[in-house]
DNA sequence: TGGTTCTGACTAAGCGCTTGCTTATCGCGG
DNA sequence: CCGCGATAAGCAAGCGCTTAGTCAGAACCA
């Protein structure tokens, strides 16, 4: 069977995929050669095609996977409760603390788009609008409940987004807050910007 | 003397840096080729090197001005009144209005500073420094003031600048809204972050 | 005519990706 | 248990092309 030889491989493929977010997060795509990602992961440039189409490719099951998995966070976050307030924490929370501690991730997948080749990201794009989607559907439910208040739920959603997504772009391992004390404070303002009449 | 001859050679000059702003804000700096830059001007890819350096140094001159213009932007908000609540208001409004009319600028300068060589990132990141200690001072008066209330004034204002510059990031000028009305939602969305008990 | 602006032709270096080959591991007939 | 053909992983070398940047001279304007 192949259970000794799978792991080899799948091994070998995640290592180029693990180089490629290095490479990508700090120097961008374009600025990404194959030879930078095929010697992050100990192989030589040709071992980057024995796994992957293209570099292209590479960007694009990055890109996949980290979209996936923010669409999944937010829709956790959503069903942890019937609660708009709730749900808004737990979003928030959740959304904040995976743009800090898997930033350089983050990066690629929200400034690295233009990269894609228009059928990849039509498909990320689709992603994307349901994970909006998702937040948007959350601040009317609140706004409706009387829970929420806001002139303009539409923007007021995007704003919660923009807050949690720019956290990839400013957030340092060094720096000096954790990703959970960050995720407490964005908690804290996302309370307000809803402005939820609620305790803290 | 060159009083006739500089305004044809600054046009050429600056046709470049306009050339040079779209295709960075659109392909990023490694995505942009220099002939792209040239026959955007309408130019032969040499001519780029009659005005300019290198690829880097367009980048420079047009991240240095992005830069100082907003930090003149910020300091003309703080001055515009003795009132952090006015202050904050003035500030955030222009902030915000400009990335989101000047996106394509705001995007080069937010979103390529991997690409400054070091000595002219360092210099770069001293003006960032001082956006935010500004934004930082202007925070913590008002809590001395006891008109802002928040439990991490540092991380407040981070959040406050953070908003803003994620703006050239998701606005499209085919898109729902005016910068105006961007500018004034934001200015509803950051006296409630700073918990300021104002009437609106 | 003199000086500046701008160009076409060029180069060296670096790019994504392919090729030809070696090596390691596999199931399987004897 | 052995040896054989098959499959896949990996590498050194390099192909065809594009890149940033150069330079000698044409074109232009005072």
């Amino acid at each position: 069977m192949s259970q000794v030889t799978e792991p080899v491989a799948q091994d070998a493929r995640s290592r180029l995929v693990a180089a490629a977010v290095e490479s990508f997060a700090s120097k961008g795509f374009h600025g990404t050669t194959t030879r930078d990602i095929a010697a992050a992961a100990g192989m030589s440039p040709a071992a980057l095609y024995v796994h992957h189409r293209s570099k292209e490719d590479l960007l694009y099951v990055i890109s996949k996977a980290g979209h996936e998995r923010t669409l999944q966070l937010v829709e956790e976050g959503v069903a942890s409760s019937p609660d708009p307030v709730q749900q808004l924490l737990a979003v928030i929370r959740g959304f904040t603390v995976h743009h800090a501690r898997g930033h350089t991730g983050a990066r690629i997948v929200n400034y690295e788009l233009a990269a894609l080749s228009p059928a990849h990201l039509d498909e990320i794009v689709g992603i994307r609008r349901a994970i909006e989607q998702r937040v948007r559907r959350l601040v009317d439910r609140g706004v409706e409940d009387g829970v929420f208040e806001t002139s303009d739920p539409r923007m007021t959603s995007l704003a919660l987004l923009s807050l949690g997504i720019d956290v990839a772009r400013w957030y340092r391992d060094d720096g000096a807050w954790t990703p959970e004390q960050i995720g407490d404070h964005y908690c804290e303002i996302a309370l307000r910007i809803v402005g939820a009449s609620v305790t803290r």
